[in-house]
RNA sequence: GGGCGAUUGGCUCAGUGGUUAGAGCACGCGGUUCACAUCCGCGGGGUCACUGGUUCGAAUCCAGUAUCGCCCACCA
């Protein structure tokens, strides 16, 4: 193998050798930044680095993550888009699989405008001041030096992605994609340039999306207005007659052009084709019948403003109403001819208003609960208005993208929002791609004096106009960019190379995943979808995997505003970021949002702890005939050898791996977390490692018996270590670095195999949880008899003759962590206790205690009174079931129809609970 | 106006027809056992939002209602 970029040994010996001692705590700081050095230096990132440890013939596995808006910090979200793309990339090439996750950074043309703006703004200047050119300049500067601070965030969460391929939505791979792109959709008539209604914001000075509106309830003025009726003979307003239209946008009765009424309305019936006039503008317009007017509103009458409106921009082509335009880009009244021209929008309002007041044609005003379009950047209130402008035609794009969800060939998680996404592609409009900002993509058309339009491929762009032949000096580009959106779209592609045919295009495109937010749906994973489909001929990704929102502990989307951002590096800082990455999977479902609190960050530091005590005492505890040399090989634990305690350690690392793989195949992270989390605490770490110290502590025993039960330990350790690995990169690495590794094994963890689930559990492991429960009743009858936890107590323990072997085995163990003395007898031989002892029952078994002191004789009254009072509670508990089994079995409608299983299980569990509702009565001597 | 989601112990969440609904945190009691007090043991705590239906059996399936949240939408 090679090891130009870093030698394959070196790294692992970095991390820690085999079976040396780890210290005492456990500081993520300490290894976090060690061990991505490591992972650098194996080379394990690109699907084809020195290190990647692929197996032959496995298909590329392709995450395509959202590159993050260059414009500053991480947030919680990207850190959860981040753990969710690295914990699928990192199983995928444990799995063996060519892996390939693309890191890349967007633009982000308005928002980084946006930003750059207030930064600017602090030494005074404006985009005006700088002009386009050092405008850019100034951004340029500032996005080298967001990117590294970015990308190291990235690196400190732990992703694993491919640096060597980073990508930028403004590099030239970029640029060319864009270019390539726009002239084939505006060779194919997909692209074009129109004047249409756009959604213009005054403070960015663009246009913007209809998805960058957001529709913000507010409560406005609904004012009802007097248009006088035009004389039809004297060509004059008639001073007593008039047509009363109410409006919550008065500056706009500049732009009037019409009055509209419901055809069927009998109040305006009559006025339908006469004419009215629009007051400051003496403008003479058309009552026009027109049924997109609703009778119960207002007045039943509307005024019609067809170029700032978009119902009435409707209605206007309808009807072929003259559009005027009365806005300038700054939101000021311009081009009506009147007093108002130059004013703020609101200023002329205010102003109109009271003018109308006082010619005593202001009817009314009532306040009036509204939506109005708010811009998503700034804030600003949207003007819809007339522009020319690049639109792309989506109809046949949705179209397409509909039938590559609906044929299944690609797939959504989860399902759900499949109606989302049917709902918006089915009503789709066209997408005007055309922004007024600087920072971006440049649209690559030109004009020449004659109008003509040449939309060009090459860098350099047309080298004459299309039609009609005038030289490129002649030309003058199209002074726009692109939405940044745009270049977002084709990112899947080209990052690959796209237009080029490249081997990186061949072998991944298209990729296996899309992991983002349901946030972006529709500006991104949508739009890749289209541009994929029709650009790069197949759907771009096989599954779109949609995780929900981080949300502060109370529920509220988290906002700089609100100020409650929780700022993932400070997380990591504090608590790791195995924590954090922890915090973010642990109790989540797909698509479903989260409440990110510290509390949760604690719980995956102190998870992380656990696994690091837990793996620093299976080091330590190696039978001192496994001498260093052999220690640095792992061995399979002797079947010979294995005690109940050690099967049952081996079949729940087994079940894990099923279940953990089960969890992935429903792409649930969450519940392959909950499932690692179970497994490693509750049961190794509870239970196997306590069973295991008894017999590697039995010197009687002989040393394959506990050199079993130490491989048994560390076979389990690194079972559960590959499985978290994808969770928790770091400390794994770091703990497996220090167990011993098998033959095979790669010097790193996060190259090495994914467990395959083992032979089924062993015919011991159902008769090992039964003890267990002994264990448990134990505790409890001397925890609730007040009895010293110190303290060892007599044990006789009872249990069918079939279960005798096992229970003999864990004799000792039972002895230690119930902390009694027991002895073994035949459940057959059982009578009743002498009253003063202790009684419990686990199924099968069952074990009587002697609470009394060692030196005195008898119960204390107190012990005795306590246990009376457990032994009743457990009773009533036994009956209450007891009673429920034997009502269901009464009843023939269960017996006749439910499945044999079920009925059989409930016979068993009658004939269970009834003896030990005898047992309890006798010890209870009722 | 349409659509989607949520509603389970004090809090955050699992659990999609089958015995006794789980976990973590919080809470109470007890613990310096040689991996871990970022820990260990034990315990209390839920008529699974409501109503009706299907079923031998419903937190789970169906219908409806309520509350909260989100998305989409051209009543000025």
């Amino acid at each position: 193998m090679s090891s130009e970029r870093g030698t394959t040994s070196e790294p692992g010996r970095n991390v820690a050798a085999p079976g040396s001692q780890l210290p005492k705590a456990y500081v993520p700081a300490d290894v976090e930044s060690r061990i991505y050095e490591c992972w650098l230096a194996a080379d394990v990132f690109a699907p084809d680095g020195a290190g990647a440890n692929s197996e032959p013939g496995k298909e590329p596995f392709v995450v395509i993550q959202p590159p993050p808006n260059i414009t500053g910090a991480l947030h919680l979200g990207h850190a959860l888009t981040l753990t969710l793309e690295d914990v699928m990339v990192r199983h995928a090439r444990m799995e063996g699989h060519p892996t390939l996750w693309l890191p890349g950074l967007d633009h982000a043309s308005i928002a980084a405008q946006y930003v750059l703006d207030k930064i600017i703004a602090a030494d005074g200047e404006t985009r005006e001041s700088l002009g386009r050119e050092r405008y850019l300049e100034r951004m340029w500067t500032f996005i080298n030096e967001t990117r590294e601070v970015m990308l190291g965030q990235e690196r400190r969460l732990g992703a694993s992605a491919d640096w060597s391929r980073l990508r930028f939505t403004m590099d030239e791979g970029s640029a060319k994609a864009v270019r390539v792109s726009f002239k084939q959709l505006f060779d194919e008539g997909l692209a074009y340039r129109t004047e249409a209604l756009i959604n213009w914001c005054p403070g960015c000075r663009t246009s913007v999306s209809d998805l960058e509106v957001i529709p913000t309830p507010e409560t406005g003025t609904l004012w009802t207005i007097r248009y006088h009726l035009v004389n039809e003979t004297t060509g004059a307003p008639d001073p007593d007659a008039w047509i009363a239209v109410a409006t919550t946008r008065p500056e706009t009765i500049l732009g009037d052009t019409a009055v509209a009424v419901h055809p069927e309305d009998d109040r305006y019936r009559d006025l339908v084709g006469r004419k009215v006039r629009i007051p400051f503008v003496d403008r003479d317009v058309s009552v026009i019948a027109d049924a997109v007017v609703e009778r119960a509103f207002g007045t039943g009458a509307v005024k019609i403003t067809p170029a700032h409106d978009k119902d009435d921009h409707q209605t206007g082509k309808r009807h072929g109403l003259p559009m005027l335009t009365i806005l300038g880009d700054d939101a000021t009244i311009s081009g009506s001819g009147t007093e108002f021209d130059g004013l703020d929008r609101y200023e002329a309002r205010k102003r109109l208003v009271g003018e109308l007041e006082a010619m005593g044609d202001l009817e009314g005003a009532r306040p009036h609960e509204m939506i109005l379009g708010r811009c998503q950047r700034s804030n600003d209130v949207i003007e819809p208005r007339l522009k020319t402008q690049w639109f792309v035609k989506t109809e046949p794009l949705a179209a397409s993208s509909l039938e590559a969800t609906r044929g299944g060939r690609t797939t959504i998680v989860p399902t759900r929002f499949e109606k989302t996404w049917e709902h918006w592609l089915t009503n789709i409009h066209d997408w005007n791609v055309s922004r007024q900002l600087w920072w971006g993509h440049r649209i690559p058309a030109w004009y020449c004096p004659d109008g003509h339009v040449s939309v060009s491929s090459e860098i350099e762009g047309p080298a004459a106009c299309d039609t009609c032949g005038r030289p490129a000096s002649e030309l003058t580009q199209d002074p726009d960019i692109f939405d940044t959106w745009y270049s977002s779209g084709l990112w899947p592609f080209s990052t690959l190379g796209w237009p080029d045919d490249t081997d990186d295009f061949r072998r991944y495109y298209p990729g296996t995943v899309m992991e983002t937010g349901y946030d972006i749906i529709f500006f991104w994973v949508a739009r890749m979808m289209m541009l994929g489909i029709h650009l790069a001929e197949k759907p771009p990704f096989r599954k779109v995997y949609l995780h929900g929102l981080v949300k502060d502990p109370t529920g509220q989307k988290m906002s700089k505003s609100k100020g409650n951002i929780v700022d993932p590096l400070e997380a990591i800082d504090q608590t790791g970021a195995d924590a954090l990455r922890f915090a973010l999977l642990n109790g989540t479902s797909p698509g479903n949002d989260q409440k990110f609190s510290s509390e949760r960050l604690e719980d995956g530091r102190n998870f992380a702890n656990k696994l690091w005590n837990a793996t620093r005492f299976v080091l330590g505890a190696r039978p001192a005939s496994i001498d260093d040399a052999r220690a640095s090989r792992r061995e399979s634990p002797d079947p010979a050898q294995l005690g109940p305690a050690e099967q049952w350690v081996l079949a729940r690392a087994a079940a894990t791996v099923a279940a953990v793989d089960r969890a992935y195949e429903d792409d649930n992270f969450g519940e392959a977390t909950r499932v690692l989390y179970d497994a490693t605490w509750s049961q190794y770490c509870d239970w196997g490692i306590e069973l295991a110290k008894v017999r590697l502590a039995d010197g009687s025993l002989p040393d394959a018996a506990r050199e079993a039960t130490w491989w048994s330990l560390v076979s389990a350790l690194d079972t559960y270590l590959r499985l978290l690995h994808p969770i928790m990169p770091f400390v794994t690495e770091a703990l497996w670095a220090s167990l011993p590794h098998a033959e095979d094994d790669p010097e790193l963890l996060i190259v090495a195999r994914w467990p395959r689930v083992g032979k089924a559990a062993a015919a011991t492991d159902g008769v090992v949880d039964e003890v267990l429960t002994l264990i448990r009743g134990i505790r409890n009858a001397r925890a609730e008899a007040g009895i010293e936890p110190g303290r060892r107590l007599a044990a006789s323990i009872r249990a069918p003759a079939e279960m005798a072997g096992v229970l003999s085995a864990l004799q000792p163990a039972i002895d230690r962590l119930a902390r009694v003395d027991s002895s073994l007898s035949d459940a057959a031989a059982t009578e009743a206790d002498p009253s003063g002892r202790l009684a419990v029952l686990a199924g099968r078994v069952s074990a009587s205690l002697d609470p009394a002191a060692g030196d005195s004789a008898g119960a204390s009254e107190e012990v005795a009174a306590r246990e009376r009072q457990r032994l009743e509670k457990e009773l009533a508990e036994v009956q209450a079931r007891l009673d429920g089994a034997r009502s269901r079995l009464a009843n023939p409608r269960f017996t006749e129809r439910a499945p044999a299983a079920i009925v059989e299980g409930a016979r068993k569990l009658e004939a269970e609970l009834a003896e030990q509702s005898a047992r309890l009565r006798a010890q209870l001597g009722a």
